[in-house]
Order: structure tokens, then C-alpha cells, then sequence
DNA sequence: TAGATTGTTAATCGATTAACAATC
DNA sequence: TAGATTGTTAATCGATTAACAATC
């Protein structure tokens, strides 16, 4: 009886990776035309600001429930206050920091993330000469102390800011201390239980993406270096 | 007569984005099997280390060549010689920060960086107060000068750092300097003429995904704050 | 009402996986 | 040789797009 339809339950059983990061964007493109005083918008306006067929626009939103108004489109502040809903960021996370070297200062300083849902509450870090040291109104902590720390601010979210050769036993100190959603910024594959949801940025790789397009797509101006043979034929 | 086969040039016209980056993952996962000194690898190795099947490994080079031994696998030196060549990192990329902030700040330091294949070759900013300044041995220029700093250092990338409100002005900037690829790390949807490659990191996107799991995937522990209503039915 | 735009179903397209002959 | 593993073709799966009745 709970199982053929069940309207009410936005399940997101089977939503795709990539509707979810598209929803994310369509968020973004919402706030900002909430600011620019928009009132009304529709999946063809939204599509075209984000280069998204129409349709898909529409398909990712049905995933969810009806947000919008046959003949009219979707209204910005409600369709806001949907997808944050969706998303989960109708509330603020507390979010941990481990590792506090260049960039997890930069992350530590960042405010105006706050205002997206997510906050830092506390930051860890395994060099004991840093311990005790307030950076941004945040202590920084010895790593021993995440379970403390995350019982205490009732965390869910970690940031992984450590180096490579620290990241996968940092990453597993902070499953144990009972995290199940980590962002990492360290360049290497985590190896941890698939109930953990892990996000990663590694820079290198977005740059590749970048020298990739440049040395393989585009030969507008013809600029690029001549073509080398594959390595083996 | 250049149509049909033309099996040496790896013109990439028909390889998907979602090949290339994973592209990158085989390249970082070979590149530490070397630093294990292992020697050969094979598609069901490099599958399991990242979570892919073997066929997808297979196929996703074969996009590209013949790099394999049949009975024998990849020999993770020429393999990785292999996939710099394709990525483009085979030689290093000058690359021009626009934006010295906290984050710029950050990924000035960042070295390990240039190990990668990219390497900060100048930085500007529209702050007068920071004109002159050095920071990790790069003078802090107005963006004024981008046009000459990108002759100069024949520089063909830039980081894009800035605040949200600046972002969109300065990716024209750097487009109108002659580059034609950026990774934009400003909280925006950049619109660029097509031609432009763009990579773009938005930490709260990132977070988002994250959130989104922890509200709707994983009930294992049934912490979670009940179930709201979809705003209409 | 006429015009616009939704939500949804069916058609298309592309990407992943399975399977296997060829190769070492 | 027997065992292993590639590169590739064919089968499967999933995601995107097109089209349209329903709605405002």
C-alpha cells in the first residue's frame, strides 16, 4: 500500500547524479534573478541562461513534484524555496574542517558561504604547533578531538583540506567519528564505505580539462604546436 | 581520403566530456601506482582503484589508441606518457590568476601545482591598494594590463578568483586578452562565446550535492529531521 | 477567447556494459 | 601450451529531446 504511487514521498530513489547538480544550478540562476527583483520565470528563460533544453528543465523539476503554473512558468521565490527544500539547505549545516594549511584558511575565511547553508563550526588539523591558534573566530583543534567536536556542534559535514599523503586516514578518523557526507579537496581517491557520500575537487583535474580543450578542440587560430605521433601505432 | 580512418590523428571530434575527466582520474591513479613502483596495470586494476568497470577503462582509451598488451595489460610509465600527451600536460601551461583574494591567495601558494603541468605566471586584480604587492614571487598587476602579461608570458589559461559581481566583467577581460580557457571558481554562470573552454568549481555546489544525499539518500540511522510536505500537490 | 507554458509520454540519442575473437 | 588481457562489436541501459494534451 506504500508501494505503486506514493505522491507525497519525494523518494529521489532514482534521481540522476547529474539532475541533482543541475538542480543546484538552477538554484543559483534563481537567487540571482530574485535579486535582479524577477518575479516570474518559465524553463525556456532558465534553460537558456544555464544552455539547457527547455525540457530538460522541466523533466529534472518533474523529478520532484509540480513547482510550476501551466501558462505561466514558475514563480521565483516559491521555486527557491522548493529546490532548497530539495536540496537541504532550507537549514544551515555545520560543517567540520580537517586541515588547516593555504587553503583551508581560504575556506575558513570564506563567508558568504554561510548564506548558502553551510557553516563552520569547527577545524582540525594534525600539526600540534597549530593547535589552540584562532583563525576566523575558529579554534583549531587537535584531530583526536573530531568525535568530541562533531557530537558538540552536531556536525554531518566534513571538509577535507589536508594533503594527499594525509587524506585517506583523515578521511577515515571522520567516517569514525560518524560522518557520512565529505567534501575533498585532496588529489586522491578516497577509499571509504558507499554509505558515505563524497564530493571531490581536485584542481589539477579541472585544469586538464581546460589543456585538453585547448590542444584538441579549437584550432581556430592555428597557433598550437604541430601534432606528435601516438606513442605506439 | 582523409575521412574514412585516419588513424593517427586523435582528433577527439566525437570524445564525451565525461571521457576526459576520467581521463585525468586513470592519469592520477597511474601516476601513483608508479610512485608504489608498480610497473603494469591492467583495465581491472585501474577499474577497481576508481570504481569503474574494466570495459569503460578499455574503452575510454581506446578512444584514443592502442595503448595495451593483450595478456599482459599497460606498462603504467608509457601509459602515463600516454595520457599527458592527450591531456596536453606533456609540457607546462602558463597560467594568469585574475583575482587575489583569499582563495587567489591560496592558490598562488598552492605550489605542486606546476608539478601538475600548470604553473602561475602572473596575477591581477582590480584592487589599487594591492598594485605592486608580491606574493609568492608574482607581482600582484592591475587587470588593466592583462593584454600585454598574456603576450609576454604567452600565456594561454586563467583562474578566475574573483568575487561573483566582478566575474563575469573580468572573463571578458581575459577572453578579449586572446585566452580561451578559464576555470571560473566565481559562484556564477560565465556566458563566453563558444569557443571559450570553461571549467567552473562552486564550492557551495559542491556542498549542495553533499546535502542533498544526507536529506534524501541514506536512512541507516534514522537521525534525520522528519519528512516535510512538498510545498503544493 | 487566444496565447503561453506546464507536466508527461513516446522517440531519439548516447553512453555503459557484456561478450568474445585476437594477441601475447 | 594455457592463462591472461586487450581492443572492439553488439546488446543494454539510461538520459535527453520532441511533441502534445491539459491547464491557466
Amino acid at each position: 500500500m506504500s508501494k505503486s504511487k506514493d505522491k507525497n514521498k519525494p523518494t529521489a530513489d532514482a534521481v540522476p547524479k547529474a539532475v541533482v547538480s543541475r538542480l543546484s544550478l538552477y538554484l543559483r540562476e534563481l537567487q540571482r534573478l530574485q535579486r535582479d527583483a524577477v518575479v516570474t520565470t518559465s524553463s525556456t528563460q532558465l534553460g537558456q541562461l544555464l544552455g539547457f533544453t527547455d525540457a530538460q528543465v522541466r523533466k529534472d523539476l518533474a523529478h520532484f513534484g509540480h513547482f510550476g503554473y501551466p501558462g505561466v512558468g514558475y514563480r521565483c521565490s516559491e521555486l527557491v524555496a522548493a529546490v532548497k527544500q530539495i536540496i537541504g539547505t532550507d537549514h544551515t549545516w555545520p560543517v567540520v574542517l580537517a586541515g588547516v594549511g593555504n587553503l583551508g584558511r581560504a575556506l575558513l575565511g570564506h563567508r558568504g558561504f554561510s548564506h548558502q547553508g553551510f557553516d563552520i563550526v569547527a577545524a582540525v588539523d594534525s600539526d600540534p604547533s597549530k593547535f589552540g591558534k584562532t583563525l576566523d573566530g575558529i579554534e583549531i583543534q587537535p584531530i583526536a578531538r573530531l568525535p568530541e567536536l562533531v557530537m558538540q556542534h552536531d556536525v554531518r559535514l566534513a571538509i577535507i583540506a589536508a594533503p594527499a599523503s594525509a587524506a585517506q586516514e583523515v578521511a577515515e578518523r571522520i567516517v569514525a567519528a560518524g560522518i557520512y557526507g565529505i567534501l575533498n579537496f585532496a588529489p586522491i581517491t578516497l577509499h571509504l564505505p558507499p554509505e558515505v557520500a563524497v564530493s571531490s575537487v581536485d584542481l589539477a583535474i579541472e585544469m586538464e580539462q581546460l589543456s585538453f580543450a585547448m590542444t584538441n578542440l579549437r584550432p581556430p587560430s592555428e597557433l598550437l604546436p604541430e601534432e606528435e605521433e601516438p606513442l605506439r601505432e
